[in-house]
DNA sequence: CAGAAGAATATGTGCATACATAATCATGGG
DNA sequence: CCCATGATTATGTATGCACATATTCTTCTG
């Protein structure tokens, strides 16, 4: 029956799941007992059964067993690509304004939100990136110098202060929220909008090796949509 | 320097990728170099690569190799529960109302979204979910029911739709589409919300196996924020 | 009978090996 | 010189084996 791979194997356990045979909170068979069964090696049944635990199909316990979740979450994974890169592949132009650019203690929510020590030295940086000349979304970041002192002597007028960290700091770690805020009178003036408009927003929080790197917001123009495959 | 396992060795690429050893699009050694050079076995070097793959940090093709990636984009997995958990993972009590429950022929945005033909059957519901008796958010979901036919005969005053979705098609892909919109004159109403207040809106489409299941759009009450792990 | 010590077991992971597959690269014919 | 074709090569995956580790289950002891 099997034949081809893990992916076979994989489908054939979600199929099992989905069509009843297995319902919620069953305990399926051993590794061993399936592999046995579909004719495989334990090596695939496990690779498909891991697949199936990081998306939350089953949960699984050492000893335990392997369980079908009750409430299977959906998981979507959001690709936040480079501004400029988004923007580009729209076939718009990208540019960008660096609008504030400042040397200053870390206030409150942003120390706090970071972990860190109250009034900790920060450099802050507000940048407007635009679509063929619109507004298309107001970047507010603060970054922690302690981390990144090399950033106090970077020329943000010519690379963004998104793609240099990008550049800088590729794989970090970090949470994110996301919300729709009504536009503020600064925003809604930099963004062309009408006071009051809902703005998606996201907050970002980013970290490097446990090292705090950045805080920043994310306020795009009226109407933007994120997209995400389930 | 290697002794345990592929996370170790993962922690290593990262290392030598953040450092700057290996720049974005340099073309990394190739997976038994690599294996030789940090004395694992291939198969150790290539769990850690796929990882890192899966992640964005680097790009991979068959005897082209493994090359890091330009423009790495932030991957945030955004984890969606069932409604009901997440209101009671807040400490409040769930509740929800149907509002509407109607067969009726999909109109067009709806079909054209899930590629079903025009005025293809479907049930329209709508039902408010409540958190400690506030507005949480309002579910408007169209249900095919040639994939579906059991809907026609469900309760959903017990059951809310979001629930028994789950239960009968556990597993689905789909796509998802997030935007903060203004809260119309029904929406207000319903959500205790002023006219055209920010409310977080999520568009989804649901597929099984190719067919077509159900789109649906969430919308939040004002304030909500949606969390993810990068 | 409660609680601690130990046996049993399912998953987690590593390794060596083999073959599959997709690109790329080199080669030779027109 | 161009292009088709086949050799080369890096990744993708399967397999059998071994051992690690986290739980659970059992049993022994006070």
């Amino acid at each position: 029956m099997s034949r081809r791979g893990w992916q076979e194997v994989q489908d054939e356990l979600i199929g099992r799941i989905n069509d009843g045979a297995w319902p919620p909170g069953t305990l399926l068979p051993a590794e061993t007992a399936l592999a046995v069964e579909l004719g495989v090696a334990r090596t695939t049944v496990n690779r498909a059964l891991r697949g199936l635990a990081e998306s939350g199909l089953v949960d699984r316990k050492r000893k335990a067993g392997t369980v079908v979740a009750e409430h299977p979450p959906a998981r979507a994974v959001l690709t936040i690509p480079v501004i400029r890169k988004e923007v580009e592949g729209q076939g718009k132009t990208w540019r960008h304004h660096l609008l504030l650019r400042e040397a200053a203690p870390a206030p409150a929510p942003i120390s706090a939100r970071l972990h860190l020590p109250a009034r900790a030295p920060m450099l802050h940086l507000v940048a407007l990136h635009l679509a063929d000349k619109r507004p298309f979304l107001l970047e507010d970041r603060w970054l922690n110098l302690a981390a990144l002192p090399e950033a106090e002597d970077v020329d943000f007028h010519a690379t963004s202060p998104n793609e240099w960290l990008l550049a800088h700091v590729p794989y970090t770690t970090g949470d994110l929220s996301i919300s729709a805020e009504p536009a503020g009178e600064d925003t809604a003036d930099l963004l062309a909008a009408p006071e009051g408009a809902a703005l998606l927003t996201l907050d970002r929080a980013t970290w490097n090796d446990g090292r705090a790197i950045t805080a920043v917001r994310l306020t795009y123009a009226p109407g933007y949509k994120m997209r995400a495959a389930l």
